[in-house]
DNA sequence: ATTGTTTGAGACATAGATGTCTCAAACAAT
DNA sequence: ATTGTTTGAGACATCTATGTCTCAAACAAT
């Protein structure tokens, strides 16, 4: 076999994010290989898109086994919870630029992916309680909303690398430190500066 | 004329947002119009889709405006910074919620709106210059940097409501807490509200 | 050189979306 | 009731993507 399966699925991937559209035919030529081949190896698109989406769970879930979150969410050490969550932040730097939005909307339509999806998540958020717990994360914001922070959080990192915006050996630091600290400044001079405000002033203005 | 064409804009966004491929068929039904009607108020798929991208960026720069953002950012006053940024943020909530990332694809892909949308950005991103330069935001954050958290962070809370993780009336002061101060627990503020205190005090710690 | 296998190119039928058109029914205004 | 307009339903041709199939060329292994 000239090109193995596992080379298509790379390939595929690559060319989706460049264009989350493309046909079957489009992703045939990106990798190489005739549209009867590619039919060869995936019954049909269907099947292609949930190999696709497998593989972007299986590097989520690497980078989750990597960073050790299960141990540290069950011990109570700061140490072990922070240094978890740093190291799954890191090793969710690489996924988030290679697995698209495309992925994780295919992640989300598909219940065989999406229920994966809910564990891995599940997961994570038992990290977040366990910090929350240990006093490294704010026990104030809802494990939910946190998750959903740093999922924001690593789109906000594939768009600054897709974008040219940052270099990627500095990507770890600002991930970990917007994470935990913020954007906003503390601390800036030795007087009073702003009041951090607290609650809304204002409601959404549409429902 | 029994629907307008702003209703019929309203109504596709709506049904977009829930199936991001819908065909124009699925949008004259969901919007109540016969395919007929729709091909009289839109030439075509691109025109209608066109109409939507500019109506998301009205509304983003509306939001914009109502917050005063342009002001803010050649005041040098912490205060009018910091209420801007507030505001502005509050205001995006409603945004986020109503126009789902297929309308962000959008506007990346078509120039016309991309153009527009660049515009918008860099005004924003004026104001968080100026709050650098005020003290309000850390100055060791790149400004694009700032500008892909609130967007990433912006994700965050469309995604929270989507599955009903956060009650909407907690998020204007969940996205100001978390965007300015992170996730992070630090140590407890001065003068504001007591959070039941899990004792250690490990606060976030550079990389 | 001779197998047996895999591939690429292309034909083919099918399905779905798009855009245009016609015509009768519904409608508003007088 | 009589206009003039707007709408909905559907027919129609066109285009694209998909999935299946065939067959000759390329290939690897003996």
């Amino acid at each position: 076999m000239a090109v193995s399966r596992d080379q298509i699925i790379v390939a595929a991937i690559q060319h989706l994010n460049h264009d989350p559209a493309a046909s079957m035919a489009d992703i045939a030529e990106a990798t190489g290989v005739s549209r009867a081949t590619l039919h060869r190896h995936f019954t049909g698109r269907e099947d292609l898109l949930l190999a696709l989406g497998h593989r972007a769970l299986d590097r989520w879930e690497e980078a989750q086994e990597d960073a050790g979150i299960e141990q540290a969410a069950r011990s109570a050490e700061p140490i072990v919870i922070t240094t978890a969550l740093r190291e799954m932040l890191s090793g969710l730097i690489g996924e988030a630029e290679e697995y698209n939005f495309a992925l994780t909307d295919l992640v989300m339509s598909v219940p065989e992916l999406r229920e994966r999806g809910d564990e891995l998540e599940g997961r994570e958020i038992a990290l977040y309680r366990a910090a929350q717990r240990a006093g490294v994360l704010r026990a104030d914001l809802p494990v939910r909303w946190i998750s959903n922070t740093v999922y924001g959080l690593l789109l906000a990192v594939r768009e600054s690398l897709n974008r040219g915006d940052v270099a990627r050996r500095d990507l770890p630091g600002m991930l970990h430190e917007t994470f935990f600290r913020g954007a906003g400044e503390h601390d800036p001079h030795p007087g009073r500066g702003e009041r951090p405000p607290e609650g809304g002033s204002q409601g959404g203005r549409r429902p």
